[in-house]
Formats: C-alpha cells, structure tokens, sequence
DNA sequence: GTACCAATTTGGTAGTACCAATTTGGTAGG
DNA sequence: CCTACCAAATTGGTACTACCAAATTGGTAC
C-alpha cells in the first residue's frame, strides 16, 4: 500500500475554468434554476473558445450542478441537494475551502461512515489489510521521529481501513472526504505533538481490529473522531484545522 | 415538496459517448493504469468528433474514473477506491446496472446513513419539515387507493427525510443512492402490497419523528431497512428489486 | 558511447461551420 | 380583433481544421 492519492493537481486544465463558471453564478447572484449566458455568449464573456466551456459545463453537468436543456439554455439545478457531493469535492480541489456549514456537515456525515467502516474492517480484514496498516504505523513513527508532517500517513491509514471494510463505495465516499479536507489537515499536523496523540489512537485501533473487536474498535474510533470534532469546530472559528 | 428527482433522461447528449468509453475499456480489459489510445485515434475508433470526446472525457474526470496527463495520454485510474462513487451512479443512469457486489455495498453505505439522517431529523426537523413529511404520506395514500406504483413516492420520503436532517451532504448521498436504485425500486413496488408495507413503516417513523423520539425513530428506521434487505438479496438471487 | 538536435506524438485550445429543435415576431386570412 | 401560419433568430449538439507547448523518440555527429 503506497500513500498515493487522487489529490495532486495544483488547478490546472479545465478545472480552473469549472471554477471561473461557478463562480461567475456565484457572482451574479445566481438562484436554483437560473439559466446562465448561451454557450457562445458566455464563452466570449470568459475568454476561452466555446469547446473549452463545454468541456467545463460537461463538468459540471455530471455534477448534476447544471443542467443543460437542448435549445433552451443552460440552467443552475433548482436544490443544492440534487447536486453531487463530489462537486463540493471539486471546489475544494480548485482552492475554494469548504464553508463552516460544509465542514459541520462532513463531519456529520463521515462519523457514521468511519464508524461502519471499522465494524466491516474487524469482520472482513486479511492479513494483507493488517500488514499494509502496520506498514503505515511504521512509516508513520518514521515521519513523527524526523518531526514531520503526517497528513500523508494520516489519509494512507484511514484509506487502508476503509480498503480492510472490503467494501468500495465505502472507501471512495470516504476517499472523496479526505480529499476534502487534505489541506486543513495537513496544516492541523504542523503540530507535532497531535501527530503523536493520532499515531496513538491508531495503534489501539489497528490492535483491535487484529482481535477482531468490534466494540473496542468501534469505541476508539468514536474516541478519535472525538478528537477530531473538537479540533474542527476550533478551527471555524479559529485558525487550525483538523486531525483524523 | 414536489417529487422532481434528478434522474430522468433516458441515456442521451454525451452520456451515452460516457458509456461507450468506459465499455471500451472494459471491452479491451483494461486494468488500473492503463492508457487509452491517443483522443484523435479513440475518437476516429467510436466514429464521434474529438470535440465529443473530450467532453466524456472530462466526465470522466471529474468523476475521478480516468486522468488525462498532457503530453502522455489518458489513463484509468489506479483503484477502484480512487474514483468517484458518482461514477456508479452514472453508469446506473446510463443503463448499466448495479453488480450485485455493488448492491450490497450499497445496502452497507446507505443503512448507516439513513440511521444518521433520521437522528438528526429528529433533532432539527421543522414544522414545514413534518408538513412535507405528511403531505409526502397524503400522496402515498393516494397512489395506493390507485393501486399504482409508489416508487416516487417512496424516493421523496426519504429525500424529505434527509432535508429534515438539515445537512446537505447527507441528502447529496442519500439522493445519490435513490438515483441508483430507482429502476429496481420501480420494478419492487410493482406489487401493491409491498407499497402498503412501506407506506405503514413511512407513518410509524413520521410520528416518531414529531415526537422527536430518536431511540423509536431510529429503531424503526431499522427495521423498515432490513426489511428492504431482505428483498435485494433476494433480488440478487432472484429478480425483483427493493425498498425502503 | 555519449551528447545533441529534429521530427513525431501527445493533450490543450481556438475558431468556424453546420444541424435540429425551439422560440420569437410579424403577417396574412378569417 | 383574433387566429393561424410561416420565416427568422436563438439555442445546445456535433464536426472539422488548425495551431501550440511539452514530452518522447530516433537518428546523427562527435
């Protein structure tokens, strides 16, 4: 198990133009349901040849963000709720930082997710899945020895476990989270000392999950993620960020 | 609350192309890091203009399926874990439906989820919550006094469920897994008598929902989704499709 | 064997043209 | 005055060509 993950590009391509379309509804105070500018009219407005915006609104269209009706125009779906949650993803990746509502949300969301996640990781987990985590505790305590940075280690280990659960969707919703929050995790890990107490809470649980425990696994994750939530909601209002 | 969902297009514009992309990688057994042919070549091959091409392509993208690196070429992603869980959800509009692996990692996701969104429903729910919940009800009665199929009905409950939860991240997921699932549930609710089943379960979760009874509501929630278990296994055997 | 250079290949972008369906607006007929 | 009808304009959908910059490739000169 490497630690290489869908997180790399630096906003390139047509992403930065996906951005530039939102923002540009962002901007003119668009409502659900608004239809933007025709393709040719709004292409000229943003300086790129009509291909490019379509590549963007192709994005943003398997989003489920817009909609496109054949001869009619382009329009802004009618709830937030119909759109993908990987569009929040994709904003994120473009730079755009998650709102304070966003992050309350995801945390919400990822507990019960990471919580299911263990329970299948105790019941379904090889010795492939408990050597790959351990390797990662490994290089973990390689990373804390040297004072480093171990957001990289932190999402390497939370994928590992999603990957034990055997269960994909699992592990590409939990993906897309960490996806998400990479960067405020990263700059939450400039600490070292909450590496440790990470690295810490990991031990317990990859040892749980060698026994099979669900209830203690279950109970330190609950525990972790704990800790978590509170570095979060410090971080809105604050300046840090978060730990997993 | 209406009940207009998002899916509704019967594989047209560039989806249908999406499709064909993703089948020629499946065609010619594509395996994690894989290249495509060169755009010009692939789009000569499926007989569309490169235009056309590279708007699937940046679906594809955006769903984190393939990655377009310039000067290179275009590559499936490494793991399955990578990409999107969109990108199931895409390819269940576009016709090709759920493996039975993926339905039961679904049943996985969504039962945590659903848990969660009726904790919060309970916590936050607002009269017009409960009022849409209920005219929700109204409406199922009806389509069952019709004798017809409440698949719609049904899907709108639960979209109303995860509204009341008041966390748009939730009710991104959850939308996402009906989408997923309508052909099936279509095809589940054909009898009548299973209707009336979930219609009763739906009314038993609003009242504990009014009364705020989390332990009740959460409860029920999980007997109305093991119920809804036990026909997709069966489904998976069989033929028949799901509830919820 | 090595260093260097030119041709090829790649994705990224722009521009133009056309199609089919819809909308729009005016006009002829009642 | 209203209706019916038709033509022009608008819209997304598609195709084709051309060019760019970066990377790879292959051969050549040293």
């Amino acid at each position: 198990m490497s630690i290489a993950i869908a997180a790399d590009d630096p906003v390139q391509g047509n992403r930065a133009l996906v951005k530039r379309v939102v923002d540009f509804a962002r901007d003119h105070h668009f409502k659900p349901g608004d239809r933007f500018p025709a393709e040719r009219a709004l292409a000229e407005k943003l300086g790129v040849s009509r291909n490019a915006l379509r590549e963007a609104l192709a994005t943003l269209e398997s989003l489920r963000v817009v909609e496109a009706r054949p001869n009619s125009g382009v329009y802004l779906r009618r709830t937030a709720s119909e759109s993908s949650f990987e569009a929040i993803v994709l904003l994120a990746e473009l730079g755009s930082e998650p709102t304070a509502i966003e992050v309350r949300e995801t945390i919400e969301v990822r507990a019960p997710l990471e919580r299911q996640a263990i329970a299948l990781a105790c019941a379904r987990r090889t010795e492939t899945d408990l050597a790959a985590l351990k390797v990662i505790l490994h290089d973990t305590r390689a990373v804390l020895a040297a004072a480093g940075n171990i957001a990289d280690c932190d999402q390497a280990f939370h994928l590992a476990l999603a990957n034990a659960s055997h269960n994909s969707v699992l592990a590409r919703m939990l993906n897309a989270f960490y996806c998400l929050t990479l960067p405020r995790r990263r700059r939450f890990f400039d600490d070292p000392a909450r590496g440790a107490a990470s690295d810490r809470g990991h031990r317990k649980i990859v040892a749980a999950i060698e026994k099979r425990d669900v209830a203690q696994a279950t109970s330190l994750m609950d525990r972790h993620l704990g800790n978590a939530q509170v570095y979060w909601k410090e971080a809105l209002e604050g300046g840090g960020g978060a730990g997993g």
